[in-house]
DNA sequence: ATTCCAATTCTTGTATACAAGATAGTTGAC
DNA sequence: GTCAACTATCTTGTATACAAGAATTGGAAT
């Protein structure tokens, strides 16, 4: 974080957001975060500035900046949008992915193959990043793989609340066979589909698994 | 652009550039923008910030601010995610459509069929904004909806341009009608291939538009 | 004349100062 | 005892000051 204070700082803290270090709804305060990290409000603000125009922050006029909260419903919404995106990624990929981009499948594919076996939800979640990432390259589209960089890194949180579910890691492995296929045999109809429904699926999941948290606090909190 | 100064020079800035004001390339000088708008260079500073984080601009370390200036393959890129995205909405909007979003659409496509009877390409302009807007409403998914118009918004100076080109407002029109029929009679994926192609077909076009202005740039430059 | 280097000037990046609005705590009245 | 209002404190928003890195211009040497 040396040079560009600015860029840093917007990195660290959009960072401690997605990674819930900054919860939703929780207050930033400027000259909280510039002792913190050792600089005057000026740049903090700046990168307040950024987050707030990415959407990651609320900006109040006069109240301060809070991490925003998107509720379950905005959620899903975001899921359905990154679904057609990732859809579209797939859809291009199959028409252009070059050996390079092959290559790049499969291996990513294989660090999966490897964690989903392992059942270790923790590296796969880093390979299921990977893999998703591989397939955006494969795209060719800088703009598209700009898109879905972002918004992936914004649902983070949310998808990695799902690996939790059972037996979601290996679905989303059988899934992603399908994906490869698709794309490296040119479909690029299946491959959107499967894309698509890829990541529909953990749409539906998230809202499933809000319903199910919001039964339980009903039930009494000794669950939660 | 009384409160929130910020938030004001932002959307001047962000209209200045989008309207060809600030001419892709340029240096946006903080000191030149404080005075002109009156204010200091800390809320400039900060409007660029903004600016830069969605994309309009880029901010070179210790060099300034310049109007990022996309190139057409970035700018055709572009597109092809508007087609997806705006497909997307028609198909929700076949779906989840009201009997507000109906008259609404109803209403834009009136006023479309105006000015394209006379032949009022600025007019058109306006009104074809307001299609798509309310295409976008029918969508009823407030994320999609940010994202379409934000995206929109981008692509506002590149769509200005085509309409120059022969025929293609009555052109557009016509796909207007098709996507209404297929919006208001629920046909999702007829409304999201008509969209899709109706986007689309101006990122082809404004390839072509570049190829013809770089064809006459080598012929000589007596075509201006 | 052209090119390279140096010095000056300009611009950016960060810190700090100051003003004004928001929040909280206390006091007073009912 | 509770509610309201006032005051004190804190935080944000903007301006300004200052340091450091670019750009530009002038000069010298080839």
């Amino acid at each position: 974080m040396a040079e560009n204070i600015v860029q840093g700082l917007r990195d660290e803290i959009e960072n401690g957001i997605v990674t819930n270090q900054f919860a939703p709804g929780e207050r930033l305060d400027e000259m909280q975060l510039a002792k913190h990290f050792g600089v005057s409000r000026t740049p903090v603000r700046e990168a307040l500035m950024q987050l707030s125009a990415i959407g990651l922050v609320e900006i109040r006029p006069r109240r301060g900046a809070v991490v925003v909260e998107p509720g379950p419903h905005r959620i899903y919404e975001m899921f359905e949008v990154m679904a057609e995106l990732e859809g579209m990624a797939g859809s291009l990929a199959a028409r252009r992915h070059t050996d390079e981009d092959r290559a790049n499948l499969l291996a990513a594919h294989a660090q999966c193959t490897q964690s989903s076996n392992a059942e270790d939800t923790d590296t796969y979640y880093y390979d299921n990043e990977r893999f998703h990432q591989a397939v955006y390259t494969a795209s060719h589209s800088s703009f598209l793989i700009e898109q879905c960089l972002a918004l992936h890194r914004r649902l983070r949180p949310y998808r990695r609340l799902q690996l939790r579910v059972r037996n979601r890691m290996i679905t989303s492995f059988n899934e992603h066979a399908a994906i490869v296929e698709a794309i490296l045999s040119g479909d690029a109809e299946a491959a959107r589909t499967h894309l698509r429904q890829h990541i529909a699926v953990q749409g539906d999941r998230f809202s499933d698994l809000i319903a199910t948290l919001a039964a339980q606090r009903k039930n009494g909190q000794a669950t939660g």
